[in-house]
DNA sequence: CTAATCTCAGCAGAACTGAAATTG
DNA sequence: CCAATTTCAGTTTTGCTGAGATTA
């Protein structure tokens, strides 16, 4: 239409090889094929990060989930206001300690999470589509040392958990 | 002090190893890897940008280097300003066809470029220091045809470049 | 008249900051 | 009095949309 399109070759090698660019670029990609994934069961990543969470280590203070999810203490509000009015979670208040709330995972989230993995994992198979399996674990490995080497020790944990 | 921190591993494997995240984890860090380094010369990555595509091609118009660069047409104005501010780069009207502004790098433009190229390269290796040479050049191939199989014929070329 | 170029003004999403209210 | 939790209001950053003015 107006501009570009028909030469991405136009890119300098210098600028198309830089390890982060490539970075940003494939993590663009990611993120898009991940949350067109999710709308399809109206949910966006958070959703299923706290899901997962609630799944994996049962109720929890909103100040544990955000630890264990990476989600902000300040948009974790947000996601389980969100959560609860599709009532995959309930929210009530801590007997044992008043400033907290308990969120608890409800049958139909524990449904709807599984649900979630599903189109997660399809996404993440588009994610990595032109590669082996072999070459998808090698990634995966190889991403996960760069995380760990920048991440840990980090202030608070950082921005990310996208 | 407030809510996590010190216990990165509450991070459920479910989420710790998805690739998508993985990915945005690893270009957060690198885009503030390269935002810290380019800082050092009073710079950021568009502008690093735009000295390559102008030195590997030589003048080009506004739009021209939109599609050598990745920078939005609507963004590019501010950064051929802040270029031109610091007289890296001249713009002047194109007398073939004054809808067109020329982009020229100028000789003190190209003595930055060097610089820039150093401090670019000093953030790659910091970012990339986890992994031993030929990781280094494995992910970077991987990342490259991830990138390649999902950006080309892409509606106009997507929103990234960063 | 249509299309391309440059420019600007403003939107939208995402993460973050700071602080108030409540409770320990 | 100090600290932790939840919540809200607002800032910042980034890429993008839409439209106006100019010229082909």
């Amino acid at each position: 239409m107006t501009t570009d399109d028909g030469d991405r070759s136009a890119l300098p090698a210098r600028l198309r090889d830089l390890p982060s660019r490539l970075l940003s670029q494939a993590s663009t990609h990611a993120q898009r094929l991940v949350a067109e994934g999710l709308s399809g069961a109206d949910a966006r990543k958070w959703h299923y990060a706290a899901l997962v969470a609630l799944d994996e280590f049962g109720p929890a203070s909103q100040a544990d989930l955000s630890g264990r999810t990476g989600i902000h203490r300040s948009d974790l509000v947000a996601v389980i206001n969100e959560l609860a009015e599709r009532e995959l979670v309930e929210r009530t208040p801590d007997p044992a300690d008043r400033r907290r709330n308990v969120v608890t995972l409800t049958p139909l989230g524990r449904r709807r999470l599984r649900r979630l993995e599903q189109l997660l994992a399809a996404a993440q198979e588009e994610l990595l589509s032109p590669l082996s399996t072999p070459e998808r674990e090698q990634l995966t490995r190889l991403l996960g040392r760069l995380v760990a080497h920048h991440a840990p020790s980090g202030p608070t944990m950082g921005a990310d958990g996208r």
